[in-house]
DNA sequence: AGGCTAATGACAGCCGCTGACAATTGACAA
DNA sequence: TTGTCAATTGTCAGCGGCTGTCATTAGCCT
């Protein structure tokens, strides 16, 4: 972030994220043109297309820098932790420093705000989707290293984190529907989920 | 199926979707053209568009009667079965009787080579993903009447079929990166998937 | 100051998709 | 059978996302 050349395209591009943010947020995603954007920033579409792949990336810029966020959380949980374990702790103290991340680059408010416009429009929350089963693949390999096994040979890591990331998911389409827009509320979701998960699975439900 | 006029429309879907699961599977689902389909079939490309609201669609169309067949497998399972067995019997079932169900469209042969373009096809992918994710929310309602449980109240529909999803999700990854692309390669996985994720959650993967 | 290179703009064009209207074709009754 | 009505299709125009190409601008470096 040396030279002039390159302070200025990082203003561009953040530039252009934040106002896609903002229209996506303000009129809807599928409402948002490319042009509108890169008018809004006073630059041509072209170049929009330059800093982002597409609309879509864009519109999922932010969710990249909280997943690597995640993951990190998850690497640098203590090896004896149960792996289900680790990958519990490691969202909630993600979730605990995602303040300071985030606001980095854009306001936490549009952040959440912005999460919603996922989980509501289609195309958003399909790539949404695609993206948490990449990730999925990631943490697989992470889990196999810390617990010493081969991802490829031993289904038991990507088990886990199957299971997980349904749960996850779930709270996150949840909390998304819900009132209470509040990291602590999905904190609170996530938690009642995995304690309720084991229960889920192997009790009938109508004997209790 | 009476008039001719039914008749009509009807072989004008079956061609449509036959030639665009055909030249999808052959040469590829972006590299072919929502012209190239129209034109093979020596049709419009209005008239594609009035049969299938998308390319996407059109891919995904397969999906849609398999994905009936196993809904409806799953409401006949007997009542005394636990949830978990209830979805596990259904999926397995639903495989028995798959063939049928698809040939009456398409050959078999061509649904489970579409199904490998659809895993490999990143934005089918994620429209099939989010495809699932509706899904189990049609599967989680059905738990909880079977169950007698109130779906919004009861977390614990949603969190079974959560779970189920991930592990199926990850079934069908599995399976469409693998050699064997048979019915009962995947049957293989699931069982093997359902048997290893009570010990991929609880126990600590390194004592034993 | 002047040459070099990176960033941008302008333009043309492909593809997916939609609305509107006209032309065609089957359905059905007189 | 024919004429009317309605459904199906084709044609055309146009929008939005996205890409390649080439000229222009603007920062960099000697």
């Amino acid at each position: 972030m040396e030279t002039l050349r390159e302070r200025k395209k990082q203003r561009t591009r953040d530039a252009l994220l934040r106002t896609a943010l903002e229209l996506f947020t303000t009129q809807g995603y599928e409402q948002t043109t490319v042009d509108d954007i890169a008018g809004a920033v006073d630059v041509s579409q072209r170049t929009f297309f330059r800093y982002f792949a597409g609309k879509e990336e864009a519109a999922l810029a932010l969710q990249d820098i909280t997943v690597e966020h995640f993951l990190e959380a998850v690497r640098e949980r203590p090896p004896h932790e149960a792996p289900m374990e680790a990958l519990r702790q490691a969202v909630l103290e993600g979730w605990d420093t995602l303040n300071e991340v985030v606001e980095a680059v854009v306001p936490i408010a549009l952040y959440l705000r912005m999460y919603r416009v996922i989980e509501s429009t289609p195309v958003l929350l399909a790539a949404h989707l695609r993206r948490s089963a990449e990730i999925e693949e990631a943490i697989a390999g992470i889990l196999a290293e810390r617990e010493g096994v081969d991802v490829d040979a031993d289904p038991r890591p990507r088990l886990a984190v199957a299971v997980f990331g349904g749960v996850m998911r779930l709270t996150e389409r949840q909390w998304s529907t819900g009132e209470d827009f509040s990291l602590d509320a999905m904190r609170a979701l996530a938690v009642s989920h995995l304690e309720q998960v084991g229960p889920a699975l192997s009790e009938s439900w109508r004997t209790r």
